[in-house]
DNA sequence: CTATTATTCAAATCCAAATTCGAATTTTTG
DNA sequence: CAAAAATTCGAATTTGGATTTGAATAATAG
């Protein structure tokens, strides 16, 4: 959305008129700007909801005028959906690597649960889970293909578990996707917002899913 | 919000200027309006969102014109502030009912669930739950202490059943009742359509909960 | 140091709904 | 049935922000 793929065009041998590349120190400077209202946006989404926050919101958190903004977004609309696409991709292949090590499905979870929740990038997913229906329906589209994809990677995770005889034998893998997305999320929003002070809190969501309440 | 106390005034010895109560038969065909606009708006904020939902598809949904629904409801706002009290309300009451029944925590939270879960005011605690937040300051205070009630009579189930030794012993109530209103929120929303169809499906969620994913 | 490019922003536009207005039309009442 | 009240809606009004524009200012490159 954001960064047209690099073009061509050598520095030396363009036409009088062709824009020039932004240096390698220029773009590392944009990139950090770009990150620090992407950031803004996030928490302001998260906190106001998507129509409520206002682009004054977003710009008066980092000390610029709402005009400003628009140097680095083309819209208040693509902020949004640069976060859900980072986020999702970022959670995607987190737990892809998670899976990838093997093991125990039980310990798939704690460390999926654990990396969902203790992301730095929080308020970015909880933009993606409760503010990107707001998205065109094209991009909505292909973040819907990514949540599917994030959710088929969790089933994945039941999948095996059930293979390795971990699970209660009737239970539903599709229920069970469903159910830790909906802890994941909520508790995002619910849990405390202190840096790692919540590992422990996460600790508790985690352990509720896998024992349940009742007592064994 | 909508409906205004009933005035003082006999019908027969009020001032000639002072307008005139509706008759009964009357209040009641307005009633119905009201209640057929709101579950509109219900069905319409959850399909698309608050902000996104126009008063053109509410109205569509039921055959009027968006000038004409003012005729019900003073704002869009209204409605949703409307929907949300009117099921926050009933939920209470719903679960305060279950509770004084007595017996074991679990069947309590099995009721308690599958009411949340199966109640034909779905779309109406949807925007509760996900869109109350867009409401002025004051009614969203309001709101929220219903919100803070219904999760104390959560919380009330599993202290009860922790007494009567039910649970693990080191489950954390609290954790209990934010997981339990996440289950069942997310479940409204991902749960099919179909009417009562889905008892089944509601039922999975529930033993999700109380048993959690393991073998035991 | 100078030309070029990047950054910032005040002020001006724009626009999609929400809401208001008034006048028809329909229903109720006595 | 006639007056009063309720209902509906086409058309006009409003408005809160998002977005554009153009110009001023600051950085960077060579």
């Amino acid at each position: 959305m954001v960064g047209k793929a690099a073009g061509p065009a050598k520095r030396s041998e363009r036409a009088t008129t062709a824009p020039r590349q932004p240096t390698p120190h220029v773009k590392q400077k944009q990139d950090r700007r770009r990150r620090a209202i992407l950031d803004a946006a996030a928490l302001v989404f998260a906190e106001r909801g998507y129509f409520n926050a206002t682009m004054k919101d977003i710009a008066d958190r980092i000390g610029m005028r709402p005009a400003s903004l628009y140097h680095y977004y083309p819209s208040k609309e693509s902020a949004l959906e640069d976060m859900c696409r980072i986020s999702a991709v970022e959670f995607c292949e987190r737990l892809r690597s998670i899976i990838s090590k093997g093991g125990p499905a039980v310990a798939m979870v704690r460390a999926g649960m654990l990396s969902h929740l203790t992301s730095d990038r929080r308020a970015y997913v909880e933009n993606f889970a409760f503010s990107r229906r707001n998205l065109p329906a094209g991009v909505l589209k292909e973040l819907n293909t990514l949540a599917r994809a994030y959710r088929q990677l969790w089933k994945k995770i039941f999948i095996h578990g059930a293979e390795r005889g971990e699970w209660r034998s009737d239970l539903d893998v599709d229920v069970a996707a469903d159910a830790v997305l909906a802890l994941c999320n909520s508790a995002a929003v619910t849990l405390p917002r202190r840096k790692g002070a919540d590992a422990d809190a996460a600790l508790k969501w985690v352990e509720l899913f896998l024992q349940g309440t009742r007592r064994r």
